[in-house]
DNA sequence: ACAATTATACGAACAGTTTCGTAAAAGGAA
DNA sequence: TTCCTTTTACGAAACTGTTCGTATAATTGT
């Protein structure tokens, strides 16, 4: 091995954007990358080759260079990046304080009867585990 | 009325910084920012000021010029800040997933049994409000 | 009144991000 | 082969955000 071993780094706003459509697509090609971004905000295909080649510097994605095109792919997960970004967030936003976030979360959008359920399961399972902290 | 209806502006995350510190303490002078600054990170004086003249422009703050030493003051509240910003990071993090972004922040922290009941009192309060949504 | 201190204003340097123009290499079709 | 298309690589411009040096004005103390 010679380099990399941890990228815990802060992806910046468009660089998040690349990852959830390689999060979706799985391995992609500049190309696919560039009609995503397309889809939703006209960008030159240059421009989203090098914002790839950055993360790439950066550990963000790993690629394969088999093929004349090279396959993107993301080498960091989904939840990883979730968990770190809102651990963030929450200090810098909330203070800190869970609840709070969670509140106004579930208080600004509408969530549906089978969500609610989902985190009342959660809540049950919190509380079972706070009554034997360490079996 | 001449302008600054609405500051509808994202703020930097060192502008929240320095709005947590205003919405914690009222109104303050340069100095007073500046000192709760370095509490956590080394910051000029100036740097402050800069900031703080920015976000003045920026409709982020307002400020009173009675005394010689400018009395500044958060235009925006906190709960709304906090709702526009919770707003983009679950859209832009999460994908628009309220619940997934609130089991993680469960999941990832302790909370406590006091603060799982205010959540299981707002998931009643939600269901209810549910069955009957304009009354 | 004078010096020292403390404040504001302003501009410029610096760093990081994003965009894009241009060149060069690779491949495919005529 | 030669031409056309697609791709990568590279560098520089355009932006944004942050930091700070310096000038100037107001205030205080001696």
């Amino acid at each position: 091995m010679t380099d990399a071993p941890t990228p815990p780094q802060k992806p910046t706003d468009t660089e998040l954007e690349i990852l959830q459509i390689l999060w979706q697509h799985g391995p992609c090609t500049v190309r696919v990358v560039n009609d995503e971004q397309n889809k939703v905000k006209e960008t030159g295909y240059t421009t989203t080759l090098k914002l790839l080649q950055i993360m790439h510097e950066k550990g963000l994605v790993t690629r394969s260079e088999e093929s004349r095109s090279h396959l993107y792919q993301a080498a960091v997960t989904e939840e990883d990046t979730q968990k770190r970004l809102l651990d963030r967030f929450l200090d810098t936003t909330f203070r800190g304080s869970a609840m709070k976030l969670v509140m106004q979360a579930l208080g600004n959008r509408r969530t549906s009867q089978d969500e609610l359920d989902q985190i009342k399961q959660l809540l049950k399972k919190l509380e079972d585990d706070s009554s034997k902290p360490t079996p």
